[in-house]
DNA sequence: CATGAATGAGGATTCATTCAT
DNA sequence: TATGAATGAATCCTCATTCAT
């Protein structure tokens, strides 16, 4: 007879689920997907190298689960500083002081998600601009549209603003060593985004 | 007693060496580094798949001397152009068109070079990056620093301006389909670039 | 929750890997070493053939581990039986007599190891000879010296004694056919190294 | 109009042949048959790869033929000083001495053979028996038996003693470095075999 | 649910051998 | 005869995955 589960047992399973996610970013971040060992990211886990089937059903579904939990932790770091400004320029001095700040605290899972977005694999790929279509939105809608709108930024195709200034963020992060330290000034960036966006005269 | 190779043999060897590098260009940019198949590569070159063997004395060995021939084939596609201009915006302006040209006409070679910059492995993020030293220093030299000179960019570290241009640029280029097309207007790419550069209203 | 092994499982562990060295004995036996078929080893012990690396890392190291294991099997078979004697000549007479009903029972085990002796691999005939140290450090002591000592034997380097002992007996051993079978009278072979050891009308 | 060899090609092939054949001991004895390579044994000659197999069928044949010649030049070595002696102990005196002057003069033939004789390759071992018989021969009819015959040594297993001899013979070679250099007195191991020989003390 | 022994497809690499020049 | 490019069988080893306990 199935008994509920009990918040305790609750618990332990989000917590394996969680150490092996936590696991699986140092070995995907480390080899990227095709060379990561899944028996080493159960083993690293502290579990036995099955233990991890029991989690998710396959090394490429355990990669997708892991890029939805790294982008919503990103994305809500990114947002929730982002929020907290009105105007657009602000707004975009957020984007990229949060930015980097999660790539400083995180960059193995920054990693993980470069490899994925500029990788071979076509469907890493495209999962994750799925999973971070959230935060494409809000950088077009909250940023780019409002800082046309404004008047603060140039016209222009608000979806190529939104490439640049993730093909800046993304490449920025790809300079950072291994432990997520930045040799560049990241005020330079903004302000060269900033100009970029105002625009007015370009060529 | 020894035969000199005659210009037939040497002929014939180039050709092979060339057929198995475009074959590999092919195997890498559809499946990245580790998942390629070295014996497809041969293969797909209309060899057995020992042959590959003969030219390249190992799988990482071929991405090497792969990355090297692409490097400079796109490095010199780029300064060809980027040298019949004076102008450091005139320059910045054939650095992209020359750059977005040679993405549309070899595509596999661009994803090959994307993949090695961003992916996980960091003896070809490493080498890829000797070979592209030329073009850093090219963009440095010639039209940051010469831009500058002339007041036409404000002042800054041009080394991340370097950084900034190549993410914007491989940024783009990774947002092209597989056959190369483009969907954004590079002109807008320029501007903003231009606007980032000269940067006199800066945050 | 780790749960700890069951001798049941230590059993059939234990089972699997001594099933996997017999097999490894008669393919290294009859191919030698670099001729062997690791997969071959696997499927004849009954299993897959990647499950030989569950228990053996490459194998060179089940190599090595095999002669560990012949070794000692081989130095306690004689060592046993030389122990019983307390005379210099009749420790030699059970030394024979044993050493040859090893190789007798076990004339597989006897092929790997004179291979491994005279064999052109650096490393295995090192290994071999430190696992058979214990079997050479008796001889020498409780044999040679002790009869030295005794004045049965007459006086000599000891370590070419005992070298010439091995000599004959691997010689020996050599000319058995594949089922262990004797052609030769071991008593002449006793005898022949009993008088060159006592030695004294020597040349 | 094919015309008839001169003796410049006769030379020049012999030549080459003879240098095949040297190359070819030094990766025997390096590597052992199996692991040997045969397009290196070309190169190491001076050739090309293919042209070994202008000279001898396959690797196995190159083998089989280099045992001869170590055979036959082995075998002369020995006989040709054993000969000048006319008395069996004399004549084993310098059946060892020339053994060993071989060994020392030529220690990669030595190591050729001792791995042919000792190996699991059971064509190579009976080659290798055959290409010797003249010596086991020698052995047996102008030492073994003509020193019972004489008396000077006791009765027994004529075949026997060669086995011995021999393999007392080789084991005493393989202890020999590289460069050939016996640490053992070579004095004593004649003794050795004289007294077990003479043999009157038998156990 | 946790375990880890077993599985077997897959792939890099070696190299003896062939043969057109 | 000498050459060396091409061949492809052979094999070590990895590792994602399964499943009985």
């Amino acid at each position: 007879m199935p008994r509920p589960p009990t918040n305790q047992r609750e618990e332990t399973l989000a917590d394996t689920r969680e150490r092996l996610l936590e696991a699986a970013v140092a070995e995907f971040a480390d080899k990227g997907f095709s060379n990561a060992n899944v028996n080493l990211i159960s083993k690293a886990a502290g579990f036995a190298k099955g233990t991890i089937y029991n989690y998710f059903p396959s090394k490429r579904k355990l990669m997708l689960e892991l890029i939805n939990e790294i982008a919503a932790q990103h994305i809500a770091h990114i947002v929730q500083q982002v929020d907290v400004e009105d105007e657009p320029v602000e707004r975009l001095r957020r984007f990229f002081s949060a930015g980097f700040e999660f790539v400083e605290q995180h960059p193995l899972q920054a990693r993980v998600i470069i490899n994925a977005i500029y990788g071979p694999d076509d469907e890493l790929e495209g999962h994750t601009f799925q999973a971070y279509e959230d935060l494409f939105l809000m950088i077009m809608d909250q940023i780019i549209a409002a800082g046309m709108d404004s008047g603060e930024f140039g016209p222009g195709d608000a979806n190529l603003f939104v490439a640049l200034l993730m093909s800046i963020y993304l490449g920025s992060c790809s300079l950072m060593d291994q432990d997520g330290r930045i040799w560049f000034n990241s005020n330079q960036v903004l302000s060269f985004c900033l100009n970029g966006l105002r625009g007015e005269r370009a060529a």
